[in-house]
DNA sequence: TATAGTTGTTGAACATCGTTCAAATGTCAA
DNA sequence: TTGACATTTGAACGATGTTCAACAACTATA
């Protein structure tokens, strides 16, 4: 046989293919071996198990959000933040379960952990405490990320059991006056939704650094 | 053999024990069969599959996070929002991976989702408009989610990986002085760092409802 | 050119998983 | 006592992750 078929790199692209086609729940080692022309044990002699593929994928996905990120320049402090989270946002909606993939993992490469000084030191640049330049992009990936997981929830799987007709049907004009009548703006145009929260994230930083230079966060 | 020795909410119970034991992977159809005294195959006759068994958990638990919410009486928003995004992420704590297990699922009983209704009330009363209600509770609730997913990333399966130690020695003091000045604060006191983005947000909604009055809202 | 060593893959096996289903069992009503 | 019903058994099926001795192909050395 030839020696050299495979590669951790051709693994992880023929990962995200059968991500594509099947999610998550369908990238099995055997899966990826058939579409490599290999064996499921093959696999084994590159990747210590199936936990350090996702890994691997997370690592990518968040790579290529740093990668193409040389945006801090020029910027101010919230058109920074605005362009990562709606960036950040667009690239995991291009992968099928995205959030999902990249909430339940490590990354097993260097670089990401370190591409986050470039923002950081934006916002330090711009009157943040190091502290508070942290807390806010944290603070907004977490809703990044959260808010994707459910969007794609909704768009990935339950095509059949999220529309907006079956929610309003569990729901009581009567009794649930506001619900019922926001119920198809919750499902559809998540869009509008998303940049609202951005919005609201960025404002609401904005106070965080006005506050901190007379004391701590205030109760 | 006596009659009905199993039932859906015996399954449900037997599941979170052996959540609290050995997360969320560790829930299999024969664990539980064993902890009920009972062969596998008996458990689908109460349920048609482990999804709905995943859902029943998260609808429970969504469940005790509004059923103790008699709270939205006489509270102003700020106050109102603060204490549902605390209470949610304490909830979503006392369960190992309990934010991915409310992440992935969908509500099998209509009363959490007519719930809503209540703060969504609260906040329309206080000069939200319904749309906007809807929304600075959706972006609370991902920003929870996405928090606390992270935060269990770390403290449950992580924790021989994920030390600030091992985090500062992947970070060069001199190339991310700022990651490295504040990794110590990133992996511990959480407790901090979900109030900083809780307060943010809070402040950051306060933006968005002055300004619905005189219009939609502004880019 | 022969030989040894290394790298990468095979093929088979193991334990465990979710799920299905005819058969057996226990309980209750008539 | 009998019959109908509800519930569980026990065994099986296919698919999963993972391991490992054997084997094949290439590389470097002699």
């Amino acid at each position: 046989m030839p020696r050299a078929v495979l590669s951790r790199q051709a693994i992880v692209d023929a990962a995200f293919d059968q991500l594509a086609v099947s999610g998550l729940d369908g990238i099995t080692a055997r899966a990826l071996a058939s579409r490599l022309g290999v064996q499921a044990g093959a696999l084994y002699y590159h990747l210590r198990d199936m936990a350090a593929l996702r890994d691997e994928m997370a690592t990518q996905i968040i790579g290529r959000l740093m990668s193409d990120a040389d945006e801090a320049a020029g910027m101010d402090w919230r058109s920074l933040l605005r362009s990562l989270a709606h960036r950040e946002r667009a690239l995991l909606l291009e992968y099928r379960d995205g959030a999902r993939v990249v909430s339940g993992t490590f990354l097993t490469d260097d670089e990401a952990l370190r591409a986050i000084e470039k923002p950081l030191a934006a916002l330090v640049a711009e009157g943040f405490t190091p502290l508070d330049a942290q807390r806010a992009l944290q603070t907004m990936n977490a809703f990044v990320i959260g808010f994707v997981i459910e969007e794609q929830q909704r768009r990935d799987a339950g095509e059949t059991r999220y529309t907006a007709d079956q929610r309003r049907s569990r729901l009581d004009p009567d009794a649930q006056p506001i619900s019922y009548a926001v119920s198809a703006e919750v499902v559809e145009l998540p869009e509008e939704s998303f940049t609202w929260g951005v919005e609201a994230l960025v404002e609401g930083i904005a106070t965080r650094r006005s506050a901190h230079p007379s004391g701590p966060t205030p109760a």
